[in-house]
DNA sequence: TGCCTGATTGACACTCAGTGCCAGATCGGC
DNA sequence: GCCGATCTGGCACTGAGTGTCAATCAGGCA
């Protein structure tokens, strides 16, 4: 039952974030503390971290919970294609919404910026690995239990990373080129179209 | 001149370091304070961030050193080769040496396990991105002010990464592999042999 | 309506990382 | 032996994050 309880902890919940993100935009990340945040939420210091674990939370918060839709996606998959176009499209249905193009910009400079703010993304992009790595082994026919296989691994870290790259490219160049353009630029620099499916799983016919 | 103020510095920092990775590794690093390095260590609190701006770098600060070495193997590629193959030459020459193969493991677990270090590690891989970039833009003769291409970065940041599963499967597999096949079994998964070098800055004859 | 249980909250105290400041010691050159 | 530069230790401070405890409040039950 979502009575009440929940109901308020997810209205306190959006609450936080609505107000730290506007300090942080304002006064920058490193300048605001967290009693600055409860004090303009109106919570106490200590009930701040009963609701996130860390300040960089607050921002990358939404972030774990598109590695769960982008599992959905890549499984969602048709079981015939080859784990490395399975693997693209899957990560092409990341999109952070919740935010405007120009704010989403400065969200992306502001973890850029900042090295506790970048290397907590970068945590939570390891996470997204571990979460996709089991379908990719099982499409490229991996024993599970086998630790020597590093071919799920490299492919998923690669197109994570591709991404995380693509991301980067965006906010120099100031959000001007789609994410999706500098996205597919990345992997194609990687492995050019030109490759053959990397492992397939087999008795496919080519093409 | 790096007459005895630099030596003695040097051979301070070497104690600091010496200290405090026995201590990291017998309790723990989360377990060992500051306080507890500096008093083993026989200098003050305030003297050890004099040497080490954080915790996190007694561990993993011949990391940074060692990505001006990757930089300068890079560099020392023939001039014709393509830039993928130059890259992964070059990162074959990152042999942390000091330690022995066992501690070593217990370094990179402990790495692992932790959060705080494994952030800052890849903090430091995004240096080693940066330091990079540049050659590699070189080699595949783009415009070094263009913020739209990301061949460079990807190709740089795709084998750094490729680097880091390699890592992890090794600590996985207890060490029972060596980390060169691993991280030639990452960079395959990632382009098989099969692929011609991406982009290349042309003129070179097939071979 | 009144009571009980369980979850939430705020307040206080605490540890620990990291920084700024200042006085004293120490080395190198003169 | 003196002087400037550098290193050192000690002190105080901020800020993140945690443990504890009493007070509060929703919901179920008689």
């Amino acid at each position: 039952m979502s009575s009440l309880w929940s109901r308020t902890r997810n209205a306190v919940y959006g609450e936080i974030t609505r107000t730290a993100m506007e300090l942080f935009l304002t006064r920058g990340f490193d300048a605001t503390t967290i009693d600055d945040i409860a004090a303009a939420a109106g919570i106490s210091r200590r009930s701040f971290f009963r609701y996130f674990g860390t300040k960089e939370d607050v921002v990358l918060g939404d972030l774990i919970a598109s590695g769960d839709l982008i599992r959905q996606a890549l499984e969602a998959r048709p079981a015939g294609e080859d784990a490395w176009t399975a693997l693209c499209g899957a990560l092409h249905s990341v999109k952070d919404s919740a935010y405007d193009d120009e704010t989403m910009l400065k969200i992306f400079r502001m973890v850029h910026e900042t090295p506790s703010l970048r290397a907590r993304s970068i945590e939570k992009h390891l996470q997204w690995q571990a979460l996709l790595t089991p379908e990719v082994r099982r499409r490229l026919g991996a024993d599970p239990a086998d630790p020597w296989d590093v071919r799920a691994d490299a492919l998923v870290a690669t197109v994570i990373t591709c991404l995380d790259v693509a991301g980067e490219a965006w906010t120099r160049a100031g959000g001007q080129v789609p994410l999706e353009d500098l996205f597919d630029a990345a992997v194609d620099a990687v492995r050019p179209a030109s490759c053959e499916p990397a492992a397939e799983i087999s008795t496919g016919d080519p093409g």
